[in-house]
DNA sequence: AATCACCTCAACCGCAACTCC
DNA sequence: GGGAGTTGCGGTTGAGGTGAT
């Protein structure tokens, strides 16, 4: 389409490692200026750096609230309990773990977490199969990090992220509960992903595109934005209990999705749902 | 001490979504 | 509606560090 690359290379920037210089302009700028418009920002702050490079080295190391040190094991966690639900969505994931970065929750993963995993995965798959004999430290192996596609325990991750606004319900599912706004019946989707495992989910929590070739011009479109709260319930709910006690964590998960149901009307979601994140858990918590 | 192998992580790259006109 | 510009994201790379031999 005829763009101009964003970071020309013939034009005397600089790469590579940032000075603490050009760190001190670009805090200075931008702390005067505020964030944004990183295009023109090298040149008004005068910086010999693509926009591009500035806002990463903004945002991944010189931002005021960047949390330093060593990811905790709570930390450690929650990524891996959030990358069994999101897949490879690490500014989603950052999100969650204030102070991280995306940068930050990716390396660590590549490095630490998706091998560590993918070894226990493929000890776990393979019996007694001995372990790599590069495994000579604590440390991980170096077999290249694609996480989770091969564990055989994990099945919802992707490795590419996409949005996606809209889903397909079926019309059987279409209920509605006032007159101004659609109230979607989740559960026999869900259902549906959960027992026909021709169905594919790339994420569970994703908008979804139900297609069924017969149906499908009864079906309507029907806009689904991701709400940052629903998010939030879901991934707040302790899905221990929800796995150790169907009941508990049934109420757990009522409560969490409690104010989502203003826009989710229906069956509870989360005992939907809790099929597919049990399947993710079983695994997590045999592994732990 | 020199060399090698491996690990970490900051930075880069390309693509897609988003926004503006 | 569509093209051009901007921003954000995930994957990848490579320099520097560290430990083993």
């Amino acid at each position: 389409m005829g763009r101009s690359p964003c970071c020309s290379k013939d034009e005397g920037l600089n790469r590579g490692a940032w000075t603490a210089m050009e760190d001190k302009v670009l805090t200075e700028y931008i702390r005067i200026h505020g964030e944004g418009k990183w295009r023109n920002l090298p040149k008004r702050a005068g910086l010999k750096r693509c926009g591009k490079s500035c806002r990463l080295r903004w945002l991944n190391y010189l931002r005021p609230d960047i949390k330093r040190g060593n990811i905790t094991h709570d930390e450690e966690e929650l990524i891996i309990r959030l990358h069994k639900l999101l897949g490879n969505r690490w500014s989603l994931i950052a999100g969650r773990l204030p102070g991280r970065t995306d940068n930050e929750i990716k390396n660590y993963w590549n490095t630490t977490i998706g091998k560590r995993i993918q070894v226990e995965g493929r000890s776990c798959s393979d019996g007694n199969r001995r372990r790599p004999t590069q495994e000579k430290t604590k440390k991980p192996t170096q077999s290249s990090p694609e996480p989770s596609t091969n564990n055989s325990c994990t099945k919802v991750v992707r490795t590419k992220a996409s949005r996606c606004t809209k889903m397909v319900l079926p019309h059987e599912s279409h209920k509605f509960g006032d007159s101004t706004e659609p109230v979607i019946d989740a559960a026999p989707i869900f259902e549906e992903v959960v027992n026909n495992p021709t169905v594919e989910i790339d994420d569970p929590l994703s908008p979804m595109l139900f297609l069924d070739d017969e149906n499908s011009t009864s079906e309507f479109l029907l806009d689904f934005k991701m709400d940052e709260n629903f998010l939030s319930d879901f991934l707040n709910v302790d899905f221990s209990v929800l796995y150790n006690n169907e009941g508990a964590g049934k109420a757990a998960a009522a409560a969490a999705t409690e104010d989502t149901s203003n826009k989710l009307h229906g069956p509870d979601l989360q005992s939907s749902m809790a099929p597919i994140v049990d399947s993710e858990l079983d695994c997590w918590l045999a592994d732990n």
